[in-house]
DNA sequence: AATGAATGAGTCTTCATTCAT
DNA sequence: GATGAATGAAGACTCATTCAT
């Protein structure tokens, strides 16, 4: 007698999940470099099963972007509708993502892979970069709020956006390549919050 | 009738010299992924060619990040080897690596491409590692003299050192993936110093 | 309360012809090519299934192929038993197998993927040569016969054997090719028959 | 010193000549099933070499085909600017058919392997499609021609067409698979004409 | 008897590297 | 010193076949 259609399912959901899951680790790791072998064994399943879940390496690899994509985008939602004066937003925002960043590091390292490969399909990347700049809007928006209000040092949004942003990025790639002395060390949201001292 | 040794000679240089130059452009853009074909385009030379001047692929690569570190050596041991309070030189080592990561922001694309590329032997990340090492210790040095002539704010030098270096490492980034908008808006060293503002 | 034997009997018979049914359709218009998916899609069972009824895909090909060969062997059998004058055989025998492409073209499609492709046993192709030279001795006997009685051209009968059994072949592919323009068209055995008139 | 320019140009043609030489019998006899392998095998030269001459297992096999088009549209061109009768250019066409069916089996295989195979892109099937179209009416308008003078039997022009390209189409199988036998009896022209005999 | 998840050998394709000229 | 033709190992992907349920 066949296994049951829920039994099935369920097979398929936690095989999926596990593959997105390893896939993640490795592409986080080695990048596009990553070979289908290695996702393969990370998941410790032969390699052709992949593809009964993923029709290419690309599938797999937007899956995992998407969802990083759309928790990205969850969050952002979030700090735009919070309560909270500008600068209570920044503090919220900047510990929110500086705490993203320790702890998946592997996500956000994707990002900027995804990015400079030039192999991945240009709307692909194109659709990550629109992402990146919701994300500076935000964040440039609290602080032009935060610099009316006083709560932000004056002069050009723009650039503290990016030495913000620099922060994040490095810190990710800081928890990728060193995550023992970060782990000991990790800076505190306070710290960053320095850059926007009047 | 044969060219003369030192013609040769100083053929001979100035090809290795094109070659590296080339190779800068294009593993910076490509990383690791860069072929030699496309190395060779660069330089505009035959791909043979590129065989006469360094034994493989993973060679270039080497002589590159060599020349990197070098640079990266003399910097330090400059600022180290300089006059004035810990908290100028604070003010110099900031600026001076914020305008290298501007300028060449290929350089360190490449460090961090080598440190996380398993195909590249051990041992000559470690070198690349030891060489952050040293960079951070200088940085760290330097913060905690500052904390103590109270030109540094108090508190774990560490995440100090950390986040002041995942900014310039994700400057580095942003220069790379965002060329125009970082020109027009490139962050003042000064806006990095704050995080130091006691 | 397990099924009747006979019944079990029942069914496993009905499967094995609906598979072949179907893997007839396949193979006949993807040739070797054909999935096992696609054969287990067009019975409309899981593909796992049809292992339990042959033992791979080589398996399914040579029933199907001994099928036909049976039915072809019985043909020629018929006519050679035939009663009447050389010419009225011949008559009827190409009356008959000229129907016999129009209506199931797949079937000597499949003759000539089996024939041509050098994975197959050769000894099942062999095979399969076989039975065309009986087809082509007996084409051969009636025409030599029919020579003898005036009822066919003089000339070397093999070349007329080549000619005729050629027409039969053609007929095949522009059945499964283009089946709407010869349904139209289809050609009267008579056309074929000048070919022998003497 | 490199080789001259006028070598290089020499072996690319010479080897994209025989490259495409070992293809034709290849996919002829293989069909699409033929491997890259085989191919490099037949030419013996490195597989990874043919990728030099042709982006991939399509580009040869189009190639091939785009060839063999040209050469069966320039011969229907010269059949229907001939002078002559149209029994004339009927005996003609077919004769030089035939010959050519004889000659280059593999040729005309090609195109049926093209025409069966789904995996090739639409586009390309249709282009072959079109010129057996083209054949096909050239030799229907012939037909029609030579029913007004006389010289060929009445009736419907398109059965004709089709019982002679079948037997074209079965002439290029024969001579693949059965090269021998065929070469002792290959038929007269003369014989097909017969098909078209008041 | 039936299902479909899982396996792995085979094929296409890329690209670092070698070699004849 | 220079060129680019040639090689072959490595990786993505497909699909016949097996196996747990």
């Amino acid at each position: 007698m066949p296994r049951t259609e829920e039994a099935n399912q369920r097979i398929r959901e936690e095989q999926r999940a596990k593959i997105l899951d390893a896939a993640m680790q490795v592409f986080g790791k080695k990048g596009w470099a990553a070979t289908m072998a290695e996702i393969a064994a990370a998941v410790d399943v032969s390699y052709g099963l992949i593809y009964r879940y993923f029709s290419n390496k690309e599938a797999i690899f937007r899956a995992l972007v998407e969802h990083l994509l759309q928790v990205g985008s969850d969050g952002i939602q979030h700090i735009l509708e919070m309560p909270g004066s500008p600068g209570e937003r920044l503090r919220f925002m900047i510990t929110y993502v500086v705490e993203a960043r320790r702890k998946h590091p592997e996500f956000f390292q994707l990002f900027y892979q995804v990015i400079s490969d030039e192999t991945i399909s240009k709307d692909f990347r194109e659709r990550i970069g629109r992402q990146g700049q919701m994300a500076q809007e935000t964040l440039r928006q609290l602080i032009v709020e935060g610099q009316a209000t006083g709560e932000v040092a004056e002069g050009d949004p723009d650039q503290l956006v990016i030495v913000i942003m620099s922060c994040f990025d490095g810190l990710s790639r800081w928890s990728l390549h060193n995550p023992e002395q970060i782990k000991k060390h990790f800076p505190d949201a306070e710290i960053i919050m320095r850059l926007l001292k009047p």
